[in-house]
DNA sequence: AAAACGGGGGC
DNA sequence: GCCCCAGTTTT
């Protein structure tokens, strides 16, 4: 795939998306959307853990405490408990109590907006600053997770492993008025068609210019 | 028993 | 940039 294709892919991307019944992103994020702390919070409990098992421990622990203030109301293994099934409770939780606790300290409970004042808490690289920026704020930043740079990987868009790789590429070369949506899009197109196992390539409109397709292509 | 899950941090 | 790391659930 050409770097210049992008501009084609996304309007493709775009229409699918248009035409999913319900997208799952859209499910996963309904009430986490445009509530920083949620997306901060939640981003730190996805690590190495199914989308699913996120959503479940995120809202468990939310219905308990939705902002740094009361989130440091409950003590450390609470929340381990809490968000249990999401594996790594322990150092989850001790992440989560941290940040809140530098939150309330330093940024007068609310979460930072700029990429460079995330960055700076311990826990947080660019996949969670950026979709703190994109998901919580609504402002211009693209969020690479292991969807979005899975299908650009296959693409043959990016060759190398790391997805700020690609970050840097879209960045260059996807046009700033996509870039709020491009994450949403493809998580959803990730999870649904361009999956991590046998992708569903078979329907995928983008088997033609795809570097990746497997035999579900004849199916 | 082995694979899948997704991201941060250290080198 | 590449490699390592963590615990639970699913197959």
């Amino acid at each position: 795939m050409k770097k210049s294709d992008i501009h084609e892919v996304y309007e493709i991307l775009e229409d699918v998306y248009r035409n999913m019944d319900e997208p799952s992103v859209t499910k996963i994020s309904k009430q986490t959307r445009r509530d920083p702390f949620r997306v901060l919070i939640s981003c730190l409990i996805s690590l190495r853990t199914k989308d699913e098992v996120t959503l479940a421990a995120s809202n468990r622990l939310f219905a308990k405490a939705d902002t740094p203030e009361k989130m440091l109301t409950i003590p450390a293994d609470e929340i381990a408990k809490l968000i249990y099934p999401a594996g790594f409770y322990k150092t989850k939780s001790n992440t989560i109590t941290n940040i809140c606790r530098i939150l309330l300290d330093e940024y007068d409970g609310k979460v930072p907006d700029e990429i460079d004042e995330l960055l700076k808490l311990k826990g947080v690289g660019r996949k969670t600053a950026n979709l703190v920026v994109v998901e919580g704020y609504g402002r211009d930043a693209i969020c690479v997770d292991t969807h979005v740079h899975r299908i650009f990987n296959r693409l043959g868009y990016v060759a190398t492993k790391t997805p700020d790789k690609t970050e840097m590429e879209l960045r260059k070369h996807l046009p700033i008025k996509y870039w709020i949506r491009i994450n949403e899009i493809l998580v959803s197109y990730g999870r649904e068609i361009c999956t991590p196992v046998s992708p569903h390539c078979s329907y995928c409109r983008l088997s033609d210019i795809c570097d990746k397709v497997s035999v579900d292509r004849r199916r």
